[in-house]
DNA sequence: CGGTACGATAGAACAACGTTCGATACGATG
DNA sequence: CATCGTATCGAACGTTGTTCTATCGTACCG
């Protein structure tokens, strides 16, 4: 697997990939300018080659997706294994819900692949399996396992897909920041009818300028506490 | 605004729509068969008109997705604001949450679509403001309480998203069940290495055949059950 | 050494999609 | 009756995922 044959010398050069440069220039572009900038025309010209020839390593794009996926994924997984195991197994699951999160927010379009085929994502399935091991260690039946990890796991995709919505593009731009875009909608929210939209008013300043990072760490803390009043702690 | 020309009853018929037609095809579309099958070709065909008759209504496909969207979260709003108050604002909170849930799990590809553009989707906005009033009879901070409120739409919506995800069009046509499709996952996860993977098989078992609200409740109820010990119940 | 099988590459074509353009019909207004 | 804004539509454009078919190069085998 993986071999790589010499390029002819004269005329035209032909393109030698492999799975690995694949996955890898699949991601950059992802990284790069987000979902829709994955094409297979996109993709061939960075690699050199023809569009057909994508074809022999994935049988279609979804397949693409889910392994460019499953390959960062790795990376997170490698992350997640070097953590410190402590003493307490919820504070763990905390740790490692962070670091799936971190890699989620750096990659917005994570959010949308994330999980969706175990067959294909095996890296996936192996932070679930990381995450649910931490449970063994509490006082639950198996279905209270299977859905603290399931909360988890919902937890992360939620808030990942709430922010990993593109902004009409122009903050991939440069061209306007983040907290402009956010200004912008709490502006909007302020102009609204004081008495028919209270809470939105109560609110509103914290939207502005708010931070994914907090927002998401209160999501998985809720959660989290509920689960360790479950667990009887 | 939804005038309603008489058609000419001589040659080719011209057809005559409304918003209200329009958005109620989309929708009729996206529930038959789902987000792919929501083409301005195949709508037109629906209302008997041209392709380019439909970009009056709407600017753009993503348009359209956020319209059809708050199309039916008008309904959604409706039934959550027909709920009986009660006298505890969590279990209101609980009540709304199930009713949006439910929502969702019958019209899997709302769970992309939803809270995007709060510009457009005004229902979601007003969903939202009515998540959000019942954190005003709680004794928390406004951070506390849009957090609050962003986590319970995070577990929505992240359940939502792992549950909407298409079985590769094989049960959209009936060919197979949703029990057969979960059972096969099951299997290739019983035949997983059991010392690598012991969470898995701890729960295989609970995720075959689960009811997808029973974990959408478990997770739910894990959040609020934070939220109420942060709110000091 | 020549032939053959197979791994791997690629150009061209196809169907479907979102979107735009220009023309055209229709009712109301003057 | 002319005019204007509303509403409709067929045809075309560019881009996308995907398939077809032909080819190259290397390893193997008689």
């Amino acid at each position: 697997m993986a071999r790589q044959p010499a390029r002819s010398v004269g005329g035209r050069r032909r393109a030698s990939h492999s799975m690995e440069s694949v996955l890898g220039e699949a991601v950059a572009l992802l990284d790069e300018a987000g979902a829709p900038a994955l094409t297979f025309r996109a993709l061939a010209q960075r690699l050199g080659g023809g569009v057909a020839s994508i074809y022999w390593y994935v049988a279609n794009k979804d397949e693409l997706l889910d392994l460019a996926t499953d390959h960062v994924m790795g990376g997170v997984l490698a992350d997640i294994e070097k953590l410190p195991p402590g003493e307490d197994a919820i504070d763990d699951r905390r740790a490692m819900a962070l670091t799936l999160f971190d890699a989620v927010v750096r990659r917005p379009w994570l959010g949308a692949y994330f999980m969706r085929n175990t067959d294909v994502q095996s890296n996936s399935l192996r932070i679930y399996e990381m995450l649910g091991r931490q449970t063994l260690r509490l006082d639950l039946s198996a279905r209270q396992r299977f859905h603290a990890v399931s909360a988890v796991i919902g937890v992360v995709v939620g808030s990942a897909v709430d922010m990993g919505q593109e902004p009409p593009q122009e903050i991939l731009d440069g061209a306007v920041g983040r907290d402009e875009f956010l200004g912008r909608f709490a502006q909007a929210w302020r102009e609204l009818a004081p008495d028919e939209f209270p809470f939105v008013h109560e609110i509103v300043d914290e939207f502005d300028g708010h931070d994914d990072v907090d927002q998401f760490r209160s999501a998985l803390d809720l959660t989290l506490a509920g689960l360790r009043l479950q667990a009887g702690l």
